[in-house]
RNA sequence: GCGGCUUUAGCUCAGCUGGUAGAGCGCCGGAUUGUGGUUCCGGAUGUCACGGGUUCGAACCCCGUAAGCCGCCCCA
């Protein structure tokens, strides 16, 4: 038996409504702060990645889906999409666009990792970047945007954490002050820490490991080491999102795993979700342009969502499925029912109800079929029907039946669903 | 990439100290042929994840592989 490839899935029915309803609850916020979708190729340059997400970041170096395509050039199926955003905004000249570029985009990323639950090699993110301003109004506006989309899924009960990472200017003192007392102390700490100490040190910030966590503790702050522009920029944002009423937990030791943010950088995690307890993602690039060969800078904020994860804790909080239901089931008893049924069918499908026409089966395989199929009406077309050009109506919660001609059809259905609902 | 646990019907699982498989749900059919939900009766379905080995005999013991889950790593 061909199997789907091994961290990829099949999203099957019921779930893909789950998918779908967050997928238009995200669209119908983003509509209302005014993001256009964009759509980007999911084959891209492997240098796009190495430039912007950077060379060493594990997602780079050991993760991509990488092929060398006939003509020699390397390409790689996109391990996620700001990279492929900030490309065509460089490509295509956006910046000529009047105001802040407010992008959105929803799509399968690929990351070649061990998978478990939460995490596949085939994933799903929806995401959104606002490029060309820095102004921290933006950064606060876009986590406002975020925490709606998650609302107006059900999740309230989220924490959101902040942080700034600084810039060139600043980040690089911080990282030699990290080093400089990280030499002491890193003997003490845990295998893993002793490897980032030398590869990544800003990684050692980010260790679990409960024997370490009082080493780390008084290790110095970045937030300490912001330079002035830094320092004043992450202050208007968290003013700007205690202005909404957004609570955060200021976390100095949240660092993010792509090498291109700068200042803010933020996540929502949700409990539940178990290891991958991390909903989203996201921060500020404001060089990131510049890294892939813009003439003029675009500064700019994102996030991503993951969406599979979204979907599982949105399945988690919400257990009781709605059924999926259909407007009416017809019974064409006999060939000459189908036919006339068949036209029946397509007229009240243009109406915009969800119909489904029985195939030709014996009358109580019919009714067990709409129930079974979560009918709110079942019709019966047989001879009898069809000779007198009325039909039988049936409302399959409470049973009754009535006779109706085709012009009364899509009235008895749709008044009774208003009534319902 | 590393470690641990798991894998039996579509789903959730049982299967004793090795004697070649079961339940519930679901699915399909029937209970006088134009009426569903409840009930009753009946039925189908498994290379017991895959490949080796031990044994007279393996779902069960051993080895390997794969997949899933849980950690690590990393991240969404």
């Amino acid at each position: 038996m061909i199997r789907a490839v091994k961290g990829t899935r099949d999203i099957l029915p019921p779930s893909s409504a789950v998918w779908n309803g967050v997928e238009s609850a995200a669209r119908e916020v983003f509509r209302a702060y005014n993001y256009e979708e964009i759509r980007t190729p999911i084959l891209e340059e492997k240098a796009l990645f190495a430039r912007s997400v950077g060379q060493e970041t594990d997602i780079v170096s050991k993760e991509m889906y990488t092929f060398t395509d006939r003509d020699g050039s390397e390409l790689v199926l996109r391990p996620e999409a700001t990279a492929s955003v900030m490309r065509a905004y460089i490509e295509h000249r956006l910046d000529q666009r009047p105001g802040v570029q407010k992008l959105y985009y929803i799509g399968p990323m690929f990351r070649r990792e061990r998978p478990q639950k939460g995490r596949y090699r085939q994933f799903f993110q929806i995401g959104a970047e606002a490029i060309g301003s820095e102004s921290p109004a933006v950064d606060a506006e876009v986590i406002e945007m975020v925490i709606e989309i998650l609302r107006r899924v059900g999740i309230e009960d989220s924490q959101l954490l902040l942080n700034s990472v600084g810039c060139p200017k600043c980040r690089p003192g911080f990282v030699a002050a990290l080093r400089d007392q990280l030499k002491d102390v890193v003997q003490r700490m845990c295998a893993d820490c002793q490897r980032r100490s030398e590869t990544n040190p800003l990684r050692v910030l980010d260790c679990k490991v409960p024997e370490d966590q009082p080493i780390i503790d008084a290790l110095p702050s970045i937030l300490d080491y912001l330079c002035e522009e830094c320092r004043t920029h992450f202050d208007a944002v968290r003013s700007y999102l205690d202005d909404r009423g957004i609570a955060y937990e200021v976390r100095p030791r949240l660092v993010r795993g792509l090498d291109y943010y700068t200042r803010t950088t933020f996540e929502i995690t949700h409990g539940a979700l178990g290891a991958q307890n991390s909903l989203l993602g996201g921060g500020r690039y404001d060089g990131l342009a510049e890294a892939l060969g813009s003439r003029v800078p675009a500064p700019g904020i994102g996030f991503s969502i993951g969406e599979d994860r979204l979907v599982m804790t949105v399945e988690e909080s919400e257990p009781e499925k709605r059924r999926h239901e259909i407007d009416l089931y017809i019974a064409p008893l006999g060939d000459a029912a189908l036919r006339h049924a068949a036209l029946v069918a397509r007229n009240l499908r243009r109406q915009g109800l969800c119909v489904e026409l029985g195939a030709d089966v014996k009358l109580k395989r019919a009714m067990e079929l709409a129930n079974k199929l979560g009918a709110r009406y079942a019709l019966l077309i047989g001879d009898t029907e069809l000779a007198s050009g009325t039909y039988v109506l049936k409302d399959m919660a409470s049973g009754e039946q009535r006779s109706a001609t085709r012009n009364q059809l899509l009235d008895s259905i749709t008044r009774n669903s208003d009534k319902d609902r």
